[in-house]
DNA sequence: ACAGGAAGCGGACCCAAGTCCGCTTCTCTT
DNA sequence: AAGAGAAGCGGACTTGGGTCCGCTTCCTGT
């Protein structure tokens, strides 16, 4: 019976064996190469001889160098997407938006200066990855959301995460402007539209 | 006596003849190309070629690919530079600075939306490229000046620069984001700013 | 006019991302 | 157990940005 229910309704197709073996091969390889070399040894080249694995599967597993690295970083952010989903106030569910919208952003000012190197590559190493990420799509309907009542949300929430862009980071970074004052700009910009809104 | 003068006070180092004649060169095919391929014509080698010019020449004149761009956009830069500068309010020197950002803002969508591929190309050519360019210095200096007032004015004017980046704003068009809510968008943002500040 | 040195030139070369395609391996079906 | 077809594999190849360096051109001082 269980192969009747298997054979009538064949599952979702699963990542063949060889596939995902080779998927962990090459995320270790990349781990490796990164923990040793930082960003500098990530060459797609270097990652698939690490990993004893042709450059095509590389590709053929990740689509892109932004989704190799995308996927590095894939446990950081499933940690804060729970934290913001089924954990505790404010950044999960409970608090009035905008609390959670600053809670928001302090965890993600946080990841952004653990990992920064990481995530300006997955944003840069192709032209808009950035926006096509899973990641960026959660964020934003996540903001989307908690900024309903004010003026065009949809856009609202763009901005607010370019704020957060890690290529500008890096700059400003280099600039001397340290994560203090971007933490307090972030959230004085975000203060200004709850602010705006509140008002008749 | 002029050249006595010119002896005594060797004017700052001039480009050699040969230089600006493929300055221009080189300017005129990149202008040709993009008006007749887009953006996609625009490789470094296609430029040079149809300057009649070696590649060499192409970099050491404009330092990489994002420097090219930058100096096809230079001539519609200074219009709104100027504007700046010596313009008539609200754009120009005279209006309050509310007034002022808001016009700067108005009046670089406008150029944002008519070279959108060219200044994309010019701030994504090469990572970080967009912070250096003297335009965007410009333009954050400028805006810094305006906000003087408000807190960390150095911080929040690379956020507002943010709501106008390039890739942004291509994202946002491709989503069906026109012009018309970016710009109700970012206007929203300054106001949202300013009326912060105003208030005890 | 000319000599010397700086500035400029060009194209071969390098490196890294991404594509292609003939071959191999897996998995499903009978 | 075996055959067939899909999925995966790998590495040669393409493309494009950027560097290098021996040669040429220009400018300056005499």
């Amino acid at each position: 019976m269980n192969d009747e229910l298997l054979r009538i309704l064949p599952r979702p197709p699963e990542e063949r064996a060889d596939a995902a073996r080779n998927r962990v091969r090459v995320l270790e390889a990349a781990g490796r190469l990164f923990a040793e070399g930082g960003t500098d040894a990530l060459s797609v080249d270097a990652v698939a001889r690490e990993a004893g694995v042709g450059k095509g599967t590389v590709f053929r597993r990740f689509g892109d160098k932004s989704g190799l690295v995308s996927a590095l970083l894939d446990r950081k952010e499933r940690e804060l997407q729970e934290g913001i989903v089924f954990g505790p106030p404010p950044l999960g569910p409970g608090a009035p938006p905008r609390e959670r919208v600053q809670a928001f952003f302090s965890a993600y000012i946080t990841y952004l200066a653990d990992h920064l190197d990481l995530v300006r590559l997955s944003e840069t190493a192709a032209p808009g990855a950035r926006f096509r990420t899973g990641a960026y799509v959660f964020w934003h309907r996540h903001l989307e959301l908690l900024c309903a009542g004010l003026p065009d949300a949809d856009h609202l929430a763009h901005v607010l995460l370019g704020a957060v862009a890690a290529d500008l980071n890096t700059e400003l970074l280099a600039r001397g402007i340290g994560w203090d004052r971007v933490r307090a700009g972030v959230a004085a910009a975000v203060d200004a539209h709850f602010a705006a809104a509140e008002r008749p």
